[in-house]
DNA sequence: TTGCCCGTATACGTTAACGTAAACGTAAAG
DNA sequence: CTTTACGTTTACGTTAACGTATACGGGCAA
């Protein structure tokens, strides 16, 4: 249990070590101190060792979300910064949507590429049924 | 125009040569040679030079294809190359159908992952607009 | 014939994303 | 008190997917 926990903001607070990240996500603390590197994560110190909180936690699960759709750590880094990032003029509120709407391109090219692709190994397994009634 | 294309089976036979290709397809001939030698791509020779049908061409389309859902170049490979291929005994198919259902479940994995990025993507540009509608 | 463009092969260089090893501190358990 | 577990930093190693450089050959327009 947690000692900095109220009654009040329960798991609000809520901390984690990095192999408790580690086993929750199913990644080597390698990995996380290397997206800390690559300025991801910013974790909270206390002396040399790091304290993960739920802010920390959540952007390590939207890291790992942008690697499986294939994005570099750059990439991710981009996207997650635009969850955050309060842009305050009007120049940059225009960019940030314009990459935005870049972005949002490339996920919806992959989509389909997606659909595609079970389309296809579908018909594919498929064949294989077909061909394995012929073999019984 | 080409030459080896009878008005049986028009285009059916059609060739390209390597810059054909990656002008198509938008990428370096470097590229598409470094295809061949992971054994994804393996095109006729005529002389040293080489020479690309459609079914060369539907393979590159596909590499790139996958190339674009983040997937590596063997794993690529693994996955064309059940397109074409026609597993014979039932244990193989088996393996077979197994791998196709993995693959399947990764792809729908990244779906989601991409609807919901889409989701959080299209929730930040609406932020934006209305802070932009503040400003004005 | 000379340059230029396209093709070839060989080979070394590069970047990303970690893996792995070494060397150390600390705190709880046997 | 020493082993075990977990944490740290530093640093070199590794793999994938090409990029880039070099050197060569063939065809063809000026």
């Amino acid at each position: 249990m947690n000692a900095n926990v109220s009654h009040l903001d329960r798991d609000a607070e809520a901390t984690f070590s990095i192999t408790d990240l580690a086993n929750e996500f199913d990644v080597t603390t390698r990995a996380i101190r290397f997206y800390e590197d690559q300025n991801l994560l910013s974790p909270k110190r206390r002396g040399q060792t790091r304290i993960y909180d739920q802010r920390d936690r959540t952007r390590l699960k939207l890291i790992l979300r942008g690697k499986r759709l294939g994005f570099s750590l750059a990439e991710v880094g981009e996207i997650i910064n635009m969850y955050d990032s309060e842009p305050g003029e009007k120049a940059q509120l225009d960019f940030f949507i314009a990459k935005i709407r870049e972005r949002c391109a490339m996920l919806k090219q992959q989509r389909e590429d997606i659909e595609v692709t079970l389309a296809e190994l579908g018909a594919v397994e498929k064949r294989c049924h077909d061909r394995l009634k012929e073999l019984k």
